[in-house]
Order: structure tokens, then C-alpha cells, then sequence
DNA sequence: AACATTTTTTGATGTATATCAAAATCAACT
DNA sequence: AGTTGATTTTGATATACATCAAAAAATGTT
């Protein structure tokens, strides 16, 4: 089944039609190795999900490369600010594997919105789920040590440490990847 | 007129009926400085209007406190996790000065929401604006100094540093308030 | 105005993390 | 197996911020 619909239907219930008109506006896309999915000021996905693969979202400051969050399979993401503001995202996608993803873009998810106000309600489940990942990540920036954030993320993103080096990482964290590797000594 | 209806029509479309029926399950509080709005695990407020006054979100990390923002007038705020959950916050919410407040509580927001579906396309959207926001602090904690989110802060809320002690403030941007009054100095 | 309380600043020192440079290890390719 | 390039670790030193203690300044109270 189409992934995105199955994602969907964890938040609230879909009409047939609904369903039907979802599954018409999703594009799926195999992509290789270091190819971007988004570039900043690009293309304009909503929502999408990971059927195989990984994903890094980054931005640029002071020219260097910040990693915002990993991606991977079986879960819905997307970039909220192009959903809300209709706008381009500050953030790249990159995959870090070989993936299959499936997507809709902001116009057709608007327009589903449009067509089917049903589609509200799981549209308000899924930004206010984001809005808790993101306030415990700002907790953990605002409180913890960088050997207590190192330690959540191997808790929650396992196997994440064997499918990324480790600079992508430190850069998650906020801090050097030197520092990093002397982390993870003890 | 009240201060949730009118927030509330900044995102889209009140049909009359809901907007009586908003109207209905509004409660207004005028609450003394020191006193507390939300203790945590006790009341379950959904989103509140401050119509005057000024208040400050915080947590409990290692038996201190920590806040985690600061609300003036005129804007409309919520935890959204007991709305999404329906389970109480960690959030303590506590009034900095004498305010007045119209509130409503998180059972009767989510009766809304059943008699009333348009409202999720509104409750959307404001979630959605509030992940844009939990981003920029985000990443304003994953990338900037703490001088630089010093000067974000009093960009954004000029009139804080007049209203607020300086240990709340430091609280807020995550460092000692010692450290801010070197910043300061210059 | 005098006193008590709270808030802010200053000083001395310690710790976490950054920076720069180089060495060691690992992975990919022929 | 040997060469190349990428990744990780190590060492020496610098910087940002924390901690603890105390002084100074501001605010509230009688």
C-alpha cells in the first residue's frame, strides 16, 4: 500500500475518495547515494516517507554544513515552514543511502486540503506531533551536555552510528567532530 | 470581543454557530503576579490569550528551574502536547505581572473540534506556526552564541529586559546569569 | 531616611568544548 | 598487496562559559 496513505491513516480516519485522491498526487522517486531531494529554494515537497534508505536534513551557516535531523524508514517527514508559508525551506535533504521515497508536493497537498477538509484534522495530528519532537530537541539543546545529547540519539537512533560518519553526526550534536571522538573514548 | 476568537481568525474561516460555541467555553482570569496559570500535572489548558500582562513558561532540570519562553500581549499560546495527548505538561506557566487572561480548557477545545470540524484546518495552522517557531529556537540554540541569542532575544522582545530580572532571562538563553552580565557589560 | 531584601556586578578559578596540526586507521580501487 | 583518499583519533593550546564567593547597586518597607 502506499505509504504515504498508510502513514496518514495513524493520525485519523481517510475516506475512500480522500485515499483515492491521495494515491493519484503521490510520486514515488528511487534516488542514489549523496543526491538531494530538496535544495534549498527548490522544489517544494510536503510530506513524504522513506521506504528504503536514509536522509539527512541540513542548512548552511557560516557556509558549513549543520545537520538538523537523520532520516529513516517508516516514518513521515516534512518541511513544515514550506507547508505553512508556501515558501522555499531553508533546508537541504540529502540521502546518505540508496532510497525509495514517496512524495506529495505542497500544491497538491494544498489542494487535498482544499478538496477535503477531512484532511485537516490529520494534518493538525502530524504538525502538532512535530511540534513535540521539536520542543524536546530544543530541551535537549538548552540543558544537556554533548555527551548526554551523543547519548540520546544512540538511544533513539541506533543504527544510525553504523550508517554515518561521524562528522555528520558531531554536526547533529553541535559540536567538533574532534570533541566527538573524544566522546566516545570512554 | 474575545481575544481567542479574534487570535483564532487570523488562521481562517469561524463559521457563526462556532463561534458562538467558542465563545460559550471561554473563561477569562485575571490572575496576581507570582501566581501560577499551569502547574505542572494539574490543569489542562489548551490555547490562551494574554489580553494584558506577561508570563513565562518554564520546566524543573536538576531541581532548578529552566524557562523555556516569555509571553506578551496580544499572541495567542499553548502546550501542545496535552493537546495532542490529552495528558498534562511539564510546562509550569507563571504570571510575571498582574494580567488578565481568556483560556480554554483542553476537553472543551477537542468537543470543538468534534462539533465543529472546520476548526481543525485553524487548530492546523496554528500548530504549524508553532513548529516554525520551535524551529528557529532550535536552531538559534544548535548554532549561536549565547551573545547572538542575547541580541536575537532583545530584537524580538524588546520590552522583555524592562519587564523581566536578569536570572530569567539567562535562564532562558541557557547560560549563568553572571555570564549574562558580562555580556552585558559591553 | 534607615533598614532589609533582592538583583546585579565583579573577581578568581575550573571545566567543557573549539581550534589547529598531525598521525593513525579505515575503505576503495587497481 | 600497494596506493590513494576519506575518516577517525590524538596532542597542544585557546576560548566560552560555569562555579563559588563576595561586593555593589537597586528596590521595597516601615
Amino acid at each position: 500500500m502506499n505509504p504515504i496513505i498508510q502513514q496518514f491513516k495513524r493520525y485519523g480516519f481517510l475516506s475512500s475518495e480522500a485515499e483515492k485522491a491521495i494515491e493519484d498526487r503521490t510520486k514515488c522517486l528511487f534516488k542514489k547515494k549523496h543526491d538531494h531531494f530538496l535544495k534549498s529554494g527548490q522544489v517544494l515537497s510536503s510530506y513524504f516517507v522513506l521506504e528504503k534508505g536514509l536522509i539527512r536534513a541540513y542548512f548552511y551557516r557560516d557556509n558549513k554544513e549543520v545537520n538538523t535531523w537523520f532520516g529513516e524508514e517508516n516514518q513521515i517527514f516534512g518541511s513544515i515552514l514550506p507547508i505553512y508559508t508556501n515558501r522555499p525551506s531553508f533546508e537541504n535533504i540529502q540521502f546518505l543511502e540508496d532510497s525509495e521515497v514517496y512524495a506529495i508536493s505542497v500544491e497538491d497537498l494544498n489542494e487535498l486540503y482544499r478538496l477535503y477538509p477531512e484532511l485537516n484534522l490529520i494534518g493538525r495530528k502530524i504538525a502538532e506531533e512535530v511540534c513535540v519532537i521539536l520542543e524536546e530537541r530544543s530541551i535537549s539543546l538548552h540543558t544537556e551536555s554533548a555527551t548526554e545529547r551523543y547519548q540520546s540519539l544512540i538511544r533513539l537512533q541506533p543504527r544510525l552510528l553504523s550508517r554515518v560518519n561521524l562528522g555528520h553526526i558531531a554536526s547533529y550534536l553541535g559540536i567538533t567532530q574532534e570533541t566527538l571522538s573524544r566522546i566516545r573514548r570512554y
